[in-house]
DNA sequence: TCTGGGGTCCTAGGACCC
DNA sequence: TCTGGGGTCCTAGGACCC
């Protein structure tokens, strides 16, 4: 293990929410919550003002409004997300070209592997202590500055105790892990610190009487293997000690794509699971091609009325990105299974990846049987799926309403940019303002005024803000 | 009050091959 | 006529993470 506390943990604090506090200057010090809104919708992420009310992550959003009646409820806006990320990411990777992103808000950084390796490979003990404070001190603050959002970094020897700081650290934090003090930092913690055990585990270890790490840390590693099994016993059992040789990955390749829905109502006819199936196919495959994937294996999965949930799969004899095989295949493997009662959420994935498209030969031959078949009218297209049109669908109307949802980035032919605060009966109300405006005012406006559109989310800060002094 | 969506890794049994 | 052991692949499920 190494001498200095050369690996951090960059952690955002409460992403989500903080964006859009920065993005909404109304919201600010208010009690955000951003996640699913319908009926069946969980809480992604909520604001530390939410928190003191006991809304969490992964809460379910009917449960959240309970607790917490007044806060601003929003839908997640992933492309102004993953555009922050990447600007944060970028200052991450200006420390060291080793880079573990684990999330779009979190990151591990290996200081030794970057331009201030040398120097550190030179310190002494403290001083480079003090160096590492200094660069994760300085990356904090970049963050701030670039983005208006605070970060939290954990700095220690390993990934675990780096991980453990940040958490620590949290919110708007900086927390370095004397190296030798591992021990002493996880004892007193609750067996639920460490990464990799969540309620299952939690369990098995209380009714073994380990409640904290340090308990955990003088069983044996046999013992812990007895307890939870091969893989996860020794590893728990090392992690409790504080050890951790893991080193920091660049990120690697994905393994698997996959799209699910849960439905508001739940699907009772198998018309409607197969039209859905087709439609969740076709999804897929545009992640799978975007991504220059082809894949072998298909999955789906199942979520009955009472939550019990199954998996599918079907390993094909090579790889394809074809939506068309990708949908059939779905389709038979969901005749594999009992629709009765109810279907809550349907899912299709691809795993088993393939570097890049072979030549694909199982997909044509599918396509020329469908021509001979004589339902090759959709060779329009390799995409098209094989779907017909919903049982509950409004067949031949062209036009879709315009469908308004919380927190949604608009601008208005008079007023300007605003987001969308909420909608209903005919009606949209709209806040006009943005990140550098002052809180801005309400108005209401009908769904269809063809002076409100949909527009792109604008950055925190305003362009050029860095370069000038 | 009722449980999202996108992933990763591990385990275990059966098939199949040598 | 009865009986091997090991390795790999496939499938299903479960735990966990953000």
């Amino acid at each position: 293990m190494r001498t200095l506390p050369s690996i951090l943990h960059l952690d955002m604090d409460a992403f989500f929410a903080s964006v859009e506090q920065v993005a909404k200057p109304s919201l600010r010090g208010k009690p955000v919550i951003v996640g699913g809104l319908g009926q069946r919708g969980v809480v992604s992420t909520c604001s530390y003002e939410a928190r003191v009310f006991g809304v969490r992550s992964a809460m379910a959003t009917a449960v959240a409004r309970r607790l917490c009646p007044n806060g601003a409820y929003l839908w997640p806006r992933f492309v102004a997300y993953r555009d922050i990320s990447e600007q944060v990411m970028a200052m991450v990777r200006e420390l060291s070209p080793l880079v573990e992103q684990l999330s779009v808000d979190e990151a591990y950084v290996d200081l030794a592997a970057g331009p201030y390796g040398p120097a550190l490979a030179e310190a002494t003990l403290d001083g480079g202590a003090e160096l590492i404070r200094a660069i994760a001190e300085d990356l904090r603050a970049d963050i701030e500055r670039a983005t208006g959002l605070t970060a939290s970094v954990g700095a220690a020897s390993s990934k675990l105790m780096a991980k453990i700081g940040s958490e620590q650290a949290k919110p708007n934090g900086l927390v370095l892990v004397t190296p030798g003090q591992e021990r002493a930092v996880l004892g007193p913690l609750p067996v639920r610190a460490l990464p990799g055990v969540g309620p299952a585990t939690e369990q098995a270890l209380r009714r073994a009487g380990l409640l904290t790490v340090a308990e955990v840390a003088e069983q044996s590693e046999e013992e812990m293997v007895r307890l939870l099994g091969r893989a996860h016993g020794s590893g728990v059992s090392l992690m409790a000690k504080g050890l951790d040789g893991r080193a920091v990955v660049p990120d690697r390749d994905a393994k698997s794509v996959s799209v699910e829905d849960t439905y508001e109502v739940d699907l009772m006819e198998r018309d409607q699971v197969l039209f859905e199936l087709d439609r969740l196919a076709a999804r897929c495959v545009r992640r799978l091609k975007a991504a220059g994937r082809s894949g072998r294996t298909v999955v789906i999965k199942v979520r009955r009325f009472d939550f019990s949930t199954l998996t599918r799969s079907e390993t094909l004899p090579g790889p394809t990105d074809d939506a068309r095989v990708i949908a059939t295949t779905a389709r038979r493997l969901a005749e594999q299974v009992s629709l009765s009662g109810g279907i809550r959420l349907l899912g299709v994935g691809v795993s088993q990846l393939a570097e890049y498209t072979q030549e694909d030969l199982f997909a044509q031959a599918a396509a020329e049987l469908a021509e001979q078949e004589g339902e090759g009218e959709g060779g329009d297209g390799p995409d098209e799926p094989v779907a017909q049109a919903p049982p509950t669908a409004a067949a031949g109307q062209p036009f879709r309403e315009q469908v308004w949802l919380p927190g949604q980035d608009v601008v208005h032919a008079e007023h300007g940019r605003g987001w969308v605060q909420g909608s209903g009966v005919g009606r949209v109300t709209v806040r006009f303002e943005t990140p550098d405006s002052p809180p801005g005012r309400v108005r209401t406006f009908r769904i269809d005024d063809a002076a409100l559109t949909p527009a792109e989310p604008l950055p925190l800060r305003p362009r050029g803000a860095l370069e000038q002094p």
